[in-house]
DNA sequence: GTCTATAGATGGATAGAC
DNA sequence: GTCTATCCATCTATAGAC
């Protein structure tokens, strides 16, 4: 290999990258914002300022590219949720209770979502993605629990008299009022309150979500 | 008017009516099925037997066509409700428990969901649509709270002592669980249980709802 | 109301020169 | 890897004869 060779490469592989970065970034933005459907590979090259075939390039179809945002960041999401109940089992010194379990899993999308969040859009696309993902979608989310496991186990530790299929349907129920935290319920719930929900505080309903959630486990 | 024309005109009418109806009834079967993007104008007339041009003749448009299906079919489910609730209201002497607003609120599209149950491919439709439906069905989702009011006051007369806003936000957690039972999901909880779930008896999903539920509003 | 034919527009994907 | 030009499939919606 010559010098030239290696002066050529790494700029080459810069651009690359760089290339695939910002369609990456751009994409995710104009998904979360507009709909998976809205957008086209046009819309998010000519705003990426690239090229109308990278896409095509760099992750082979338009459903590839959702998928690998997707991939990229509901890992970034276990990984938080992981991280926190870790720390919840470090403080409990191996047994948390129902209530540290779930808030390892309530906050880190609440916290996401807050609107000075730089993982709001993130979010915002996860949401959208699991309701208007092509098939690679679904597939993950119908098969997929290797995030829910570590959660699944600690519940059914910390309630050893349950029996394990009730701790899982209720595992279900607390997913199904977290999946339900999207723009248009806050909206609906809104107008039927009169004006006196406000979702603003994400503090306030982590509490709420715990506060319900933790009843029903507990009953 | 002729005797020739009264009798033209009924089987005219007849046939319109005809048409018009097993363009509905195919038309949702097809969208329960497959996904509302998934069909087009083209599959619903094909397999309706009816012209192409029909569904913009009866309709206006694809998502007119949409909108008139899940405006029928939400407000079928929305009478089932309130039916329920006057009863329940009937058997409480005007003060119903939570248990049994909760119960007139969960069990319609329970019941629905039943592989035996003639409105299944009704309830399939209406969560397709939730989600994947235009402009006008997600307009009404996020403004059209009129089948919650009776609920949301019964529930607001059965726990006096609790602040409104926390009503309304325990109402919206139950609707999270009620909308997170849809097929992906029972699957995911499967997997995720070992197959210790089974979503087959309804019955014994209610009552399991109802648990979590009641225990998360008497908390 | 039915039916054929087609307008009119979109958008994913790719070939081939550079 | 980039970029242009273009293919090709798909779909909604409608005009116009019957």
């Amino acid at each position: 290999m010559t010098a030239s060779l290696l002066i050529d490469a790494a700029p080459e592989a810069e651009r690359d990258a760089a290339t695939k970065a910002v369609v990456l970034a751009t994409a995710e933005r104009l998904f979360a914002e507009l709909g998976l459907r809205a957008v086209s590979v046009r819309d998010i090259t000519a705003t990426a300022g690239v090229n109308l075939a990278s896409v095509n390039y760099h992750f082979g179809s338009k459903d590839a590219l959702v998928f690998e945002i997707f991939r990229r960041r509901t890992a970034e999401l276990s990984r938080e949720r992981a991280r926190r109940l870790h720390q919840a089992i470090d403080r409990h010194a191996g047994s948390p209770p129902v209530r540290a379990i779930l808030e390892a899993l309530i906050a880190p999308p609440l916290i996401w979502s807050r609107t000075d969040h730089e993982r709001r859009t993130a979010l915002q696309f996860i949401i959208r993605a699991r309701s208007e993902g092509g098939e690679a979608v679904r597939e993950v989310l119908r098969t997929d629990v290797s995030h829910l496991r570590p959660f699944a186990d600690a519940l059914l530790a910390a309630l050893p008299d349950l029996p394990a299929d009730e701790v899982y349907w209720r595992l279900h129920f607390t997913l199904g009022m977290i999946h339900n935290n999207r723009f248009a319920e806050f909206d609906r719930l809104h107008v039927l309150s009169g004006g006196a929900t406000r979702e603003g505080e994400a503090e306030r309903l982590l509490a709420r979500m715990l506060d319900f959630a933790e009843a029903g486990f507990l009953r």
